[in-house]
DNA sequence: GCGTGATCATGA
DNA sequence: TCATGATCACGC
C-alpha cells in the first residue's frame, strides 16, 4: 500500500489539538483521501486503521515503541469508537501489562501513569452499520487524569499488580478492578509469555494489556463537553 | 514474541 | 443485549 508521507508534527500541544479540531466533521473517508489511503469495508481485519489515519493526520512519531505518541510533547492519541449517543462502542487498550520483574514497581513511575498523563481523545463514529468511510470524526479533546481519576487508576492498578505479583496472574478477568481491566493482548490464544506462577515457578501465559472500561472513557468524554 | 493500532464474536 | 476473552495486522 503506497501512502503519502504524514503531516509533519505539532511543535506545541496547541497546535495539535487544533489540528485535531481541524478534522471534526470530516470522514474518515475524505480523510484517506488525502492520505492515499484506502478505506477498508469493515475493520475485521483492520482494527488499527482508524488509528493509524488519524495518526497520520496529527503527525504522530512513536510507531510501535512503547513511549508517547507525540514524544516531545508527552502525549498519547487515542481514537475512541462512539455509538450513536455518543458513548464509547469499546474499551481503550493503555499498554501491556509487565508480568515480570515487577516487584518494586511504583504507580508513580509506572509506564501506564506516564502514558495516561495526557491523551488527546479522538471520537470517532464507530457503530457498525455505518461504512467505515462514511464514518465522522468528532470533537478531540485533551485530558488529564483529575483527582478522582488517578486515585481510581492508581488503586485499580496496584491490585492488579499485586495479584501478578503473587503469582495470580491467571486467575485474574476482566471483571476485576473498577476502570482498569486486564486481559489478554495478543496475536491469539497459542501466543505465550513468562509470568510467575502460584509457587514463585515461572509459568508460560497469555500476554495481558490494560484496558479502560467504558465508563470510565464514557465519563471523561462527557465531563468534556458539560 | 513484543508492542503498536485496536475491534471482533460468542457465551451468559 | 453486552462484556469478556479472543483475535487481526504490522514492523522489527
Amino acid at each position: 500500500m503506497i501512502i503519502k508521507p504524514m503531516l509533519p508534527t505539532p511543535k506545541t500541544e496547541a497546535e495539535l489539538l487544533n489540528r485535531a479540531q481541524q478534522l471534526a466533521g470530516m470522514t474518515l473517508g475524505e480523510l484517506a483521501y488525502i492520505a492515499g489511503m484506502i478505506p477498508p469495508p469493515d475493520l475485521k481485519r483492520d482494527k488499527g486503521w482508524v488509528g493509524q489515519l488519524l495518526e497520520w493526520h496529527l503527525g504522530a512519531t512513536a510507531g510501535s515503541k512503547p513511549v508517547p505518541d507525540f514524544i516531545e510533547l508527552g502525549i498519547e492519541l487515542k481514537t475512541i469508537p462512539i455509538s450513536y449517543q455518543g458513548k464509547p462502542l469499546e474499551t481503550t487498550f493503555v499498554c501491556v501489562a509487565p508480568l515480570i520483574g515487577v516487584q518494586g514497581l511504583q504507580w508513580q513511575t509506572s509506564h501506564i501513569r506516564q502514558k495516561l498523563a495526557r491523551v488527546l481523545w479522538v471520537p470517532v463514529e464507530g457503530e457498525r452499520d455505518i461504512p467505515v468511510e462514511d464514518r465522522h470524526v468528532g470533537s478531540a479533546l485533551l485530558w488529564s487524569p483529575n483527582q478522582q481519576e488517578q486515585q481510581q487508576l492508581q488503586q485499580d492498578w496496584e491490585e492488579l499488580m499485586d495479584m501478578i505479583v503473587l503469582g495470580q496472574v491467571e486467575s485474574i478477568t476482566a471483571r476485576h478492578g473498577e476502570v482498569l481491566q486486564l486481559r489478554p493482548k495478543a496475536a491469539n490464544s497459542k501466543a505465550l509469555t513468562e509470568a510467575y506462577g502460584a509457587n514463585g515457578q515461572p509459568i508460560k501465559t497469555l500476554p495481558r494489556g490494560f484496558y479502560l472500561k467504558k465508563q470510565f472513557t464514557a465519563q471523561l468524554l462527557q465531563r468534556h463537553f458539560i
